[in-house]
RNA sequence: GCGCCUGUAGCUCAGUCGGAUAGAGCAACCGCCUUCUAAGCGGUAGGCCGCAGGUUCGAUUCCUGCCAGGCGCACCA
């Protein structure tokens, strides 16, 4: 093995190219791409690497495309890492490992632990990641939960990109939905028809019942103030039951951000002089306005209304300055589709505050899900009255499973969960097929371990691991950091879930073709070893990518 | 009317800067456990990548138009 480096082979070879190519910059003669990915071709033929590169540059540099793939081909032929270099079709360049050269992944693995997979893209920038953001007004439903699942996902990934994340819930505790929440559960106390234009789902009931146990005095007092007594008692057991829940499924915040509070200590005002320093504050009607046509927002938004009181934006862009104000340096935001006109707004206002909208705001829209059971929509709650809550999917499915299947798509598309499915343990059920192929893994370590078969960092052996089914395995261990930093600069945390199904897939052929451990009465031998080391790896890999998910890797099924 | 998202196998869906024969699982059919977890593996079959143009050596991918579905377009929150 060569020293020790934290390049993994690709990114020594894609460095390579770069170099050779630049070595022949007056011959090609146009500009040389400053980075390149080398991709791992789905056909075997076409070797362990690939790059299009020659195809890329043949227009720029008026050269036919195998002419420098040639170039290519020469500048590689040297190293000792290359089995060989190929030219093939138009002039892709296929690059096939020489034997026992890809083992440095393994080391690589097994010396970083936990962190294999961790990068530096984002070191250094400070992430506000705000997702959920629900009224204290009642259960957190099936909309809440896939950003449950993806935001705590998203933060895991982002951190591991090298971010310092803080995952914030927004509470909207402030405006008239508080005080109809107020006035339902003290109807629902009083035994009352609720207001018409209020809360109806059957928690309210329960809600109430808990407010009075919880302050009898309540039904002492009567009209307005217990109204707002009941509103804010409502709102604290109702957020403490949001918490919990959230807790029990695996999401933490680290800033419960209260939108009431924005109005503390003058707060609000001083975020009305910011933007009023910046130039497009408006007077009209009597109410005071954003210029945020001034940065492409379909049209300009009202913060302080003509009576005086604060629209729902006054709270937006006091809440973005404070996030500004706080230090975060990229502000994400998690919303459902019914609110993706928001993006236009949130960007203009960011321009407003003399911000860059492309890099300081980020808004992820996710759209809608559906969850199937018994071949029918379920639509109805016993609880919420009207759409499923996240409790409810948790019961009938379990954590694992939800926060996976959740994950388990790109946001941007609506996605349906069939309850049956996620109950199944087949194939058909992606979480369990990754976590059974863990548990397979860990179940030949400790056989290993038993029948004393060393593995590890000293029982590498990578010149023994040629086995066609072991190079695949090494290959897709080696992907995982660049999946992980894609996942993180895309936003896309379900890249990490198909990654590690397709490890999962890897590793069960592996296992299949591969038998890791003696036979019978067989002589242990190096080869044992090298193979239950590339389980060890295959383990961490599988659990760190788990990890990111917020999902478990156990160990027996 | 304007805007955002979606349209890929019978079903549920992958497919980042355009690349080689478009993938996975399920469902269908055929195989594989007297030794490491069969919650697994192998094989067969299944496609006008919504439609029509355009850019390109090359388009599922980029651009334009159209069709279909979802969701929005308040001095509501």
């Amino acid at each position: 093995m060569s020293a020790q480096s934290n390049l993994s082979i690709q990114d020594e070879i894609s460095a390579a190219i770069l170099e050779v190519l630049t070595a022949a910059k007056s011959k090609l003669n146009c500009e040389i791409p400053t980075s390149l990915t080398l991709d791992r071709p789905k056909n075997r033929d076409h070797g362990d690497y690939a790059t299009s590169i020659a195809l890329a540059l043949a227009k720029p540099s008026g050269l036919a495309p195998r002419v420098i793939a040639e170039i290519i081909v020469a500048g590689l032929k040297a190293r000792a890492d290359i089995a060989a270099v190929d030219i093939a079709g138009a002039g892709f360049v296929n690059i096939t490992l020489a034997k026992g050269s890809q083992g440095g992944v393994i080391s690589n693995i097994l010396a970083s632990g936990k962190k294999f997979g961790h990068g530096n893209k984002l070191t250094g920038v400070a992430v506000n990641l705000e997702f959920i953001s629900a009224n204290p007004t009642g259960p957190l439903h099936l909309g809440h939960t896939r950003w449950a699942a993806v935001g705590d996902a998203l933060g895991r990934v982002l951190a591991a990109a090298g971010a310092k994340v803080t995952r914030e819930f927004y509470i909207n505790d402030r405006g008239v939905q508080m005080d109809k929440f107020g006035a339902s559960l003290q109807a629902a106390a009083l035994g009352e028809a609720r207001p018409e234009d209020g809360y109806h789902g059957a928690y309210i009931d329960d809600l109430a019942k808990e407010v009075v146990a919880a302050n009898p005095q309540i039904l002492k007092v009567s009209g307005e103030e217990q109204t707002f007594a009941f509103r804010d008692l409502g709102y604290k057991l109702q957020l403490t039951q949001q918490q919990s829940v959230l807790d029990k499924f695996g999401t933490h915040f680290d800033v419960w951000f209260s939108e009431k509070s924005l109005y503390d200590n003058d707060f609000f005002v001083h975020c009305q002089e910011v933007l009023k320093s910046k130039g497009h504050v408006f007077q009209l009607d009597g109410a005071t306005w954003l210029r945020t046509t001034d940065f492409g927002d379909d049209k300009d938004r009202v913060m302080v209304k003509s009576d005086g009181s604060m629209a729902y934006f006054a709270s937006d862009s006091a809440y973005y300055i404070s996030k500004r104000e706080r230090g975060f340096d990229i502000c994400i935001y998690m919303l459902g589709a019914d609110h993706h006109g928001y993006t236009g707004r949130l960007k203009a206002l960011a321009a407003c505050n003399g911000d860059d909208p492309e890099y300081n705001v980020d808004v992820l829209i996710g759209q809608m899900v559906k969850i199937m059971e018994g071949g029918e929509e379920v639509k109805l709650s016993k609880r919420a009255g009207t759409i499923i809550t996240l409790e409810e999917l948790v019961e009938k499915v379990g954590v694992d499973a939800a926060r996976y299947t959740l994950i388990r798509y790109p946001v941007d598309t609506p996605m349906v969960m069939d309850v049956d499915i996620l109950r199944s343990r087949t194939n058909e059920n992606p979480v369990y097929y990754v976590q059974y192929a863990h548990a397979r893994v860990c179940a030949v370590l400790r056989n290993a371990s038993d029948i004393g078969i060393k593995y590890g960092a000293d029982s590498i052996y990578p010149e023994l691991l040629v086995h066609e089914r072991e190079r695949e395995l090494i290959g897709a261990l080696g992907e995982f950091p660049r999946v992980v930093a894609g996942a993180a600069e895309l936003r896309e945390p379900h890249r990490i879930a198909r990654y590690v199904e397709e490890l999962a897939g890897v590793y069960h052929r592996f296992y299949a073709d591969c038998r890791v451990l003696p036979l019978g009465d067989e002589t242990p031998s190096e080869l044992h070893s090298a193979r239950a080391t590339l389980c060890s790896a295959t383990a961490q890999v599988i659990a760190n990518g788990l990890e990111l998910l917020g999902v478990s890797a156990p160990e027996k099924m």
